[in-house]
DNA sequence: TCTCATTTTTAGGTGCACCTAAATCCAGTT
DNA sequence: AACTGGATTTAGGTGCACCTAAAAATGAGA
């Protein structure tokens, strides 16, 4: 039960995906997470193992693993410092919020206490991420803003866009040329059967967009009455800077 | 006689300690590369070996090594790196200018070419770092400023810092409690015989200093009638307001 | 020219994070 | 209850950056 394990990049790496997948889908198996890690599944195992030895996951062969709440830490510190730094880099340094992830990926390991603190008292201690994702604080602390995915809603439903996917750049160059960004309010106009595309409106423009595209996209569903589902016009400021 | 080798972290490492030995001490060592590594001599052997086939430095066994030009343009890319990263975490982020060598020793490795060229930018392209040191431009130029050790002045000299050593963070708070920083004025006013303490003002203050931190301060020689040898004013702004 | 302390290399390890191939387990049919 | 395909673990590697101990080369002084 030692508080203090010596945690490097690849233990902070598997811990902080760990997280992500028990997050969206509950439980974690080994093949799910050498999928996600690029790595073969004996790889897993291996690491596994040594996670569960150092008290980070508990694990039963054969049946998936869960973070103890210990590991849970580690992994939201990871998260914070990856967060944080996406956001500085966007808002500090005008980077674009499809480079950000990359950077961030390798930044979030080697980056002092003392250092992050700084980043973000400067930010005054933001929310949110470019990409709508929550920021841990300080002391591990997470506000879970669930929403729904956009290919979800039916059509005539409205939603705020909440959170993107922000693993794909390319996907993010193309959502900010629709006008898809934290804030952005949408309309699904109609949906095409059989997986075929989603016409919604952003801003008063008509855009189609691909089934599966509209399953990174998280939203807040609006209620079918509000003002700005009849109209869509969009307030947002953010993030639309950078693009 | 390939371009683009795959330089990793331990690589990079190598290669700026090698440069910065070449560059005070002229010839490179095993024994002395492995010391200031503060790892084996029989691993600096094998690493040299490595870097040779790399083509990264020349290797004539029990002779030493030098840098290849490919390898001094890497070690100056990462000292570039280093460089600006510790002058934009005091510029932008307010930290201590004893804090940053650690720091910028992990980042250096990490950033990409993208962001170092931001984080130039912001800095609009400056010469030096907050310890003094010349920051090589993208291309792989540095003017070595030599000036010579403060401890090697005579007494009645007068000399502006213009570099100090920045691996000791103890050091480099006493520096700044002295009042020694880059652009700092100095006189010698006595030096005791046999490796005594050396009597110096500073900002019309006395101080005595041990000799061989006055090894770790390098100074611009100033003609002994230079007005600012008799009183001693210092106009300098850049680091004080970051101690 | 020989001697010997110092420097440097060689020999033979270690732990780490990964791999492929081969066993083994598990759960949902038949 | 036996079968079987997919998931998972085990077995046996690899390359990397480090280590200690021992051998070999160097070069400065006798
Ligand atoms: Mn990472
Ligand atoms: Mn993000
Ligand atoms: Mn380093
Ligand atoms: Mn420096």
């Amino acid at each position: 039960m030692r508080e203090f394990v010596k945690v490097n990049e690849a233990i902070e790496d598997y811990l902080k995906t760990i997280y992500n997948i028990q997050d969206e889908h509950g439980k974690v198996s080994t093949t799910m997470l050498a999928k996600q890690m690029n790595i073969a599944p004996s790889s897993a195992t291996g690491m596994i193992k040594k996670l569960a030895r150092l008290n980070l996951v508990t694990y039963e062969p054969y049946r998936g693993i869960q973070l103890t709440s210990h590991g849970r830490k580690v992994a939201l510190e990871v998260l914070r410092h990856h967060r944080l730094i996406e956001l500085y880099l966007v808002e500090a340094l005008g980077m674009r919020w499809d480079e950000v992830h990359h950077e961030a990926e390798k930044l979030e390991h080697v980056i002092s206490k003392s250092l992050i603190e700084r980043i973000d008292s400067y930010l005054g201690h933001p929310a949110v991420d470019p990409h709508g994702a929550p920021i841990p604080d300080r002391h591990g602390k997470v506000e879970s803003t669930p929403g729904v995915k956009l290919a979800d809603l039916k059509s005539g439903q409205c939603g705020v866009v909440s959170e993107v996917n922000d693993r794909d750049s390319e996907m993010l160059r193309y959502l900010a040329e629709l006008g898809i960004f934290p804030n952005a309010r949408i309309k699904v106009l109609n949906i095409a059967p059989f997986q075929g595309p989603m016409s919604i409106s952003i801003e008063g423009e008509e855009r189609l967009i691909w089934i599966e595209l509209a399953k990174s996209i998280f939203v807040k569903l609006l209620p079918e009455n509000t003002e700005g589902c009849r109209d869509n016009q969009q307030k947002n400021k953010n993030v639309s800077d950078n693009l």
